[in-house]
DNA sequence: ACGCCCTTCTGGATCGATTCAGTCTGGATC
DNA sequence: GATCCAGACTGAATCGATCCAGAAGGGCGT
């Protein structure tokens, strides 16, 4: 078998400490010893001290993990993902710590064990609407954790970073109202679970289950009210996932319907970018007689000429990666609030 | 402290192993017992058995190791390792192992220990040309590997999944030497290291250390040998780094010169796109007067209307995690020869 | 009543290190 | 020459589980 700190010892004849003290401590023995012990070390292709065994005896990990309770593999899909995952890895870079990416099983009970089983010293909760029972398993096992999201009542180890959902969607919504459009339609990412994509009837905002779209959905509402336009005159769009594809797909009945709606305005680029598919195809080039907003400022976003709220990607996972390896001390700066920027391009115009 | 198993053993009267018992092989007891621990450790806050024990008794960790031998930030910031991550991570989901992305410090002897200290059952490198290092330090620990690019005289361990990039890059130029271009730049990333942006003399492409970039220009200067184009009539362009920006740069200064290239043939999409960038910049459009080729076929390649060198990036991904989570029995089965496609778009055309 | 098997549960050994209170040694101090 | 001390090294306890040989108890056939 491989060779262990014992084996080391024993060819060099001194104790298990004092091997281990070589790794860890140099300055506990003398440089000479050292030198007999790490090449003793080497000849005997002893590799260092097992890791595993490290961690258990000293109780920590030097890991994050990255917890995406949707599909792990959405996580290098979607392009904001994916520039908040190189924030948040430059951040564990620059720490020497770590990330692990925990995929979770569909089946919720399995799901909750693999939280508990991963080997980490706390947890990167990339906020998909519904993770509570992976706060809890995390919160059982006592370690600190961050979400992308604002949280309201929040446990007071909750830290997290996130925007003002609903005042940055405001903003955007009170862009394109202000370009006169009346008739709009609103579209989101699984507004409703297991619905068709298409137009949807809802009551209100405060129906949908996901926190992110139900408050940029709210936001979206509420420049819409501050002009006369009702929720019940909004259209509401689901899409069956965040993908350009499933925008076009929410989309395409309502644009070719009769009173279409003068402007769309998406929960994420991403489905905007399908919106803005679905109107080429159909011929439209910019500027187009429907005006189209997203979310987030992705990259494709620019190419494409649409206006967004930029949130600041990177900077998102940096901090969440800096909450969890700097703790503050001051449990207020645990919960940080980033700024938004409407950024207008060509694919909003007057109505 | 957070409770242990033996607490819970404690709890319920009965020993630490069928506690043990209870988690991890609930047939060894009977199913009334099973239930009392359980609700016993619900009541402690008992999170489940610490998967750092675990893994030091079982031998196992059920992650697998993820290495950038450039910046950890890379993988994220890169479309073409992003796809190849998206691959990896979904068959590792399948298999319900985790992926561990560990950083490595820029001190090589650091980076060495980082690689030692990695909680992982087997390493997956991405290769970035000079990780012979990492690798040594793998097999002192006697784990599998994946490199994600051919290697020749490959350790018996080594396992890869790659192209024939000197064939691929043939086969670029051969298209591009077919539409009649002779006047030609060849575009890398660090051809040479610590070399400004811009053109570059070397007697051949082995003086080039980097076997991907080696491997890419020595296609295309086989195709152009073939049709009597000389190594030393070929202009060789160094990109500082592999952006779209370090194409540009790289770039500029031949394209504005005397006798520009009619041809400009990029090693990777990203590279091409920075000329497409410095064109469109310069007032040209598609077709231009000068030929671009990328090499990958990322996502923006197609929007750009770029002729490149399509490689499998999931399945990539897919395979280097299949290679290591189920082994092959064959050992010739452990090296994966990918297909690649040429993709002809209207960024080449005739000289 | 006896032996036998099967299920259920136990105890101790073990995984591979780190930690810390000591012990030992040689040299400086008075 | 006795005392003290710093530096170098040791040994046992410990981290929190898993594994396995075996003990206890119950049911069954003869």
């Amino acid at each position: 078998m491989k060779p262990t700190l014992q084996d080391v010892a024993n060819a060099v004849g001194v104790s298990r400490s004092t091997v281990s003290n070589a790794y860890s401590r140099p300055d506990q023995l003398s440089a000479a010893l050292r030198h007999r012990i790490l090449d003793a070390a080497r000849q005997l292709g002893y590799p260092g001290p097992n890791p595993t065994a490290r961690s258990l005896r000293r109780g920590f990990v030097g890991a994050i993990g990255v917890l995406f309770t949707s599909q792990l593999s959405y996580a290098f899909t979607d392009p904001f993902a994916v520039r908040f995952l190189a924030g948040l890895s430059g951040a564990a870079e620059r720490h020497g710590a770590a990330l692990l990416l925990v995929p979770l099983p569909a089946d919720p009970a399995l799901a909750r064990t693999a939280v508990e089983n991963a080997a980490v010293d706390g947890f990167c909760v990339y906020c998909a609407g519904d993770e509570e029972w992976a706060l809890e398993a995390i919160r059982g096992r006592a370690l600190p954790y961050v979400t992308t999201a604002v949280a309201e009542a929040a446990h007071p180890a909750h830290r997290y970073v996130g925007i003002d959902e609903r005042a940055a969607a405001r903003t955007v919504a009170e862009h394109v109202a202000a370009l006169g459009h009346r008739r709009v339609a609103l579209l989101g990412d699984t507004v409703l679970p297991d619905t068709p994509p298409g137009p949807l009837r809802l009551a209100g905002p405060g129906d949908v289950p996901h926190p992110t779209t139900r408050g940029r959905l709210a936001g979206f509402a509420d420049a819409f009210a501050a002009v006369g336009v009702d929720w019940s005159a909004l259209t509401v769009l689901n899409a069956t996932g965040n993908s350009r594809a499933a925008g076009a797909a929410a989309v395409a009945a309502t644009l070719t319907g009769d009173a279409p709606p003068t402007a769309v305005l998406a929960c994420s680029d991403v489905l905007a970018l399908g919106v803005l598919d679905t109107l080429a195809e159909a011929g439209h080039r910019l500027p187009h007689p429907v005006s189209v907003t997203g979310f987030d400022d992705i990259a494709e976003a620019a190419a494409a000429g649409l206006t967004t709220m930029r949130q600041p990607a990177e900077e998102k996972g940096r901090i969440a990666a800096e909450l969890l390896l700097e703790p503050p001390a001051d449990p207020a700066a645990g919960h940080v609030l980033l700024r938004t920027d409407l950024i207008v391009r060509t694919s909003t115009g007057p109505a």
